[in-house]
DNA sequence: ATCTAAGTTTAGACGCATCTAAATTTCCTG
DNA sequence: CAGGAAATTTAGATGCGTCTAAACTTAGAT
């Protein structure tokens, strides 16, 4: 059997959750990519047989070395074709995602090497996710979401690429990622966080603060 | 019913046997798209039902309006691609069509704005084929092939884009679209054609000759 | 004009990816 | 620890796009 776009799409997927650090889920899995658990089922089984996931019915499943090696080729092309849509074509960032979800299945090794030489190889995406290497190790540093996060002057590292409403609020108020900003206070029963960005004051409601990634700052 | 990748392929396929002024049959739809005739015939059937071709049992098929506009929008991708891919990521011209014909069901009206606007509109692609408006009218000329054409000096207008050997090969002697050579002497009975480009003199075989369409010069 | 070869369509099947509804398992709560 | 809610899997079905083998139609040659 051959990887269609649909198995690339699934191995990417779960290979997001897991990284996430939740255990991979029917469930997760079928809210992400909109079907419903019961497909689910049904192609982690085929996927299974296929050597590229290990699978315990009811407990979730596990990316074995073949299913992670195409999972990271396609966030490689996932990633290039931002950062290219976005530098290249002028595609604002809050729009790059939604084309490079399907320009990920559609183009060549040849032209992800030619995307890349143009990029200069870059690790980050405009979102602030890392890139993987064509080849050699690959490891993402987990920052804290800006809830986690201790009040201070923090950076921001990461921002889900997911949500376009989400990235066009961003931009406006001007955080992106590599943007210092402080985190003012926190409310221990899930508030809204308030952030300074520049000299303006902001509360992150907490269906946004989950999608922004900071690390400290020393000062 | 949507219109899957595989539709647009039949359309595009079928619009452009119907342009080189054959008959549309079943045999050479399901040559071009390397399937067995009789997956063409059961498409055909669906693709009539979505009014998108009329159909007449065993004798062809013919487009509609609305299966020409979405033949051409495939075609207008086709060929703006083939002309970014060489332009701007520099990918060797006979390597283009291969890329494009995956790239074409990927990309946006959005994505397909911005490379038209940043290659300034085009209105030929790097074989010397039109591309297509966004709207409005659109009429291909017909150049004569290389064999049918008289001796004497023409303008190549246009290559076949769909044999990569061959591309080399006449990038290597320098025939390209726009290029002036000149056409020797004939030989009625089919043998190959010598044509003249820059000092050199090359014999076309006949299989070759197919490819190349010219248009006369006045001197 | 007939017969045959080439072209085309039908019949029936298969794999992929999905669905809904029903059955099963897990896990949490009281 | 028992019972029910939530999660998961099974069963069975569907549409797409393809195939092979067999039947049919068309057109060309004698």
């Amino acid at each position: 059997m051959q990887v269609t776009d649909t198995v690339q799409d699934y191995l990417k997927t779960i290979y997001s959750i897991a990284r996430a650090g939740d255990g991979v889920h029917t469930t997760v899995i079928a809210d992400r990519l909109k079907v419903s658990p019961a497909s689910v089922t049904s192609m982690i089984k085929r996927l299974s047989a296929l050597g590229y996931l290990t699978y315990t019915r009811y407990q979730g499943v596990e990316l074995t070395d073949s299913g992670t090696e195409i999972a990271l080729e396609v966030i490689r092309h996932h990633r290039l074709l931002e950062l290219y849509l976005h530098h290249s074509l002028g595609i604002p960032w809050d729009r790059v995602h939604d084309e490079a979800e399907v320009l990920e299945h559609a183009i060549s090794e040849d032209l992800e090497d030619a995307i890349a030489r143009i990029l200069g190889d870059p690790t980050h995406d405009p979102h602030g996710d890392p890139i993987p290497p064509k080849s050699g190790v690959y490891l993402e540093v987990l920052h804290d979401t800006l809830e986690k996060a201790e009040p201070g002057p923090v950076r921001v590292e990461r921002v889900s690429d997911r949500d376009p409403e989400v990235l066009r609020h961003l931009a406006k108020i001007g955080l992106q990622p590599g943007t210092e900003i402080v985190i003012e206070r926190k409310d221990p029963y899930g508030g809204p966080v308030w952030v300074k960005v520049g000299k303006r004051r902001h509360a992150m409601g907490t269906e946004l603060t989950t999608k922004v990634y900071v690390s400290k700052v020393e000062r």
